[in-house]
DNA sequence: TCCGCTTATATTCCGGCTGACAATAAACCG
DNA sequence: CGGTTTATTGTCAGCCGGAATATAAGCGGA
């Protein structure tokens, strides 16, 4: 095909693709009390979004105009997340084609000026099988019999093995390690086995929702998933976690911080010198009285190296236990 | 603002927004003669792409679809890349926002059926830079100056230091590290300081083509260069490199592919070590006699390994040198 | 046939990083 | 002033990755 007719074919179908929409759509990710938060707007939970317009200069710059419209304040740190196509929809008698494109957007939530419509919710609210920090939590231990019995469900011998294995390496069964990062495997998977509220016909409020977690309009719980999956697996070797801290932490603060988003315990030496070695902060020559016992020396984030260490390094301690 | 108020706004400016179109575009890479190459179709060189249409079922079979018809053959593995809003462009006198929809595509060469107007270009024609394998090569040479005297040109003292840090970085000037990732960040610096030919107004192949490389259409370069550093960057954690060997192949074989992608030399012993403990793949059997000397093993990749490990380990070693 | 060439395969050594644990320091509280 | 709490420093063994070395198995020509 030459190029002329890869022109003239791709203006034929820019007419006939006059029906399709595209969405901007944001999770919003702070840490407050220790508890990892999402962001979320309407009476039921959804993420901030809005259609990508004329207007806007770029997608970001787009998602930041619907973010501040809808939350009252603009963001800081953004990332691309993944760009989906719903399913078809019908809008004045016309199919209609969705695409959303989803960001990642970390800011520390007193920077948020709430409105009266947005609020914050733990991730764990939407996926309690995830946090443990506190050793494997409840919802995890409820989940397991039906996943298994999902397991057993399958048509032969051979699909049942392969969905025995699947449930055992996501959710760390059979003495495997539990891996922070697969939160998106582990909610597809209990999608694909019904165990979530999304998977049935009319999503309704119902007595499971404390073992399967609260739910999202829409796909948006998929999305914040896709999301928690990626800052769990960033923090790891780019120094983003500093977007959510305050300008003057300490050292278990930022741990803890580190801990929240992963939903797992680290030793403390051990982090401590990580940070240190690496040079991710300076002192700043105050302490912080606040603990209780010996008070904390005060640190900020070097911002000098985001230009030193660029893309590379920055490793924080978290494999599998 | 209330569901209800959401709702009404996304219709509006659904009706507004008639004039997205979306562009599904691939970047096909395989290997061949331990040469990395991309698939590329038309008289300039263009990567396979097309609109995203109603009758598509999804993003993906979209752009199978596209490739299919353009190459005569279908894709294997692909995952997407990065989501790009392109400058506004005018079509029949209503200003156009278009939107690129980028995935990365992993085949075998002899599998692709070749048409006409496609054809397989080496990475290295584009970026040549970027090959590492025999040593630094003469491109980099050859810029290095022009990037310093670049970073020189800045308006103040800070500035300079900024930007002679960067491309220090990026580059690895001053003794540091080459860091085989940094593809897209490399290519974004020499667009920046003008030293490709899609910087200039009106490109024409130059005498400086050999020295910045073989220009694409639009922002093609820039997508290329963002798959092949996903690829450098995936290679070390997850068994992708077996999408582009044959169904048997040498270890070997095996290094040189992956040798061909990250554009550096790895140590042998080393490498064979970290295949084989990880268990990623098993003996046919056979033996290859094409190599000269000793005859060597043929060996199969353990699909089961995409099973069992899942997403996780599956490192190679690539490191900082 | 034997020697040298080429490539494949196996083994060893070493340094650095990581994880687990222990010890000391500095505040507060009664 | 002793007990409690938290911060900070130090130690040690195991593993992993990088480099170098040694052995094996073909081929081809002298």
């Amino acid at each position: 095909m030459h190029d002329q007719a890869v022109r003239i074919k791709k203006a034929n179908s820019a007419r006939k693709g006059r029906d399709i929409n595209v969405d901007l759509i944001a999770v919003v990710a702070a840490v407050s009390d220790w508890e990892p938060c999402v962001l979320t707007v309407g009476q039921r939970d959804s993420l901030p979004s809005g259609p990508f317009e004329l207007s806007h200069r770029s997608l970001q710059s787009g998602l930041r105009d619907w973010v501040e419209q809808q939350t009252g304040h603009p963001l800081g740190y953004i990332e691309q997340l993944y760009t989906f196509a719903d399913r078809d929809r019908i809008i004045a008698g016309r199919e209609q084609r969705n695409i959303s494109i989803s960001y990642l957007a970390l800011t520390r939530q007193d920077a948020i000026r709430m409105s009266r419509t947005s609020r914050w919710s733990s991730w764990y609210d939407y996926f309690p099988w995830e946090d443990h920090r506190s050793g494997a939590p409840a919802a995890l231990r409820l989940l397991r019999p039906r996943l298994l019995a999902w397991a057993k469900g399958a048509d032969n011998a051979a699909a049942r093995r392969e969905r025995r294995q699947r449930a055992a390496i996501a959710f760390g069964f059979d003495d495997r390690p539990w891996n922070e990062e697969l939160t998106l495997q582990r909610y597809e998977l209990l999608y694909e086995a019904a165990l979530v509220e999304e998977a049935a016909a009319d999503p309704k409020p119902s007595a499971a929702a404390s073992l399967s977690g609260r739910t999202m309009v829409a796909d948006h719980r998929r999305i914040l998933a896709t999301g928690i999956a990626r800052l769990r697996s960033k923090i790891k070797y780019r120094p983003v976690v500093f977007e959510l801290m305050r300008p003057a932490f300490t050292l278990l603060h930022l741990q803890r911080t580190v801990e929240a988003l992963a939903g797992r315990l680290i030793n403390k030496p051990n982090f401590r010198r990580l940070v240190e070695q690496q040079e991710l902060v300076e002192e700043t020559g105050e302490t912080s009285l606040d603990t209780g016992g010996r008070p904390a020396k005060l640190y900020r984030f070097r911002h000098a190296v985001l230009d030193e260490q660029a893309v590379v390094g920055t490793k924080l301690p978290l494999s599998r236990a």
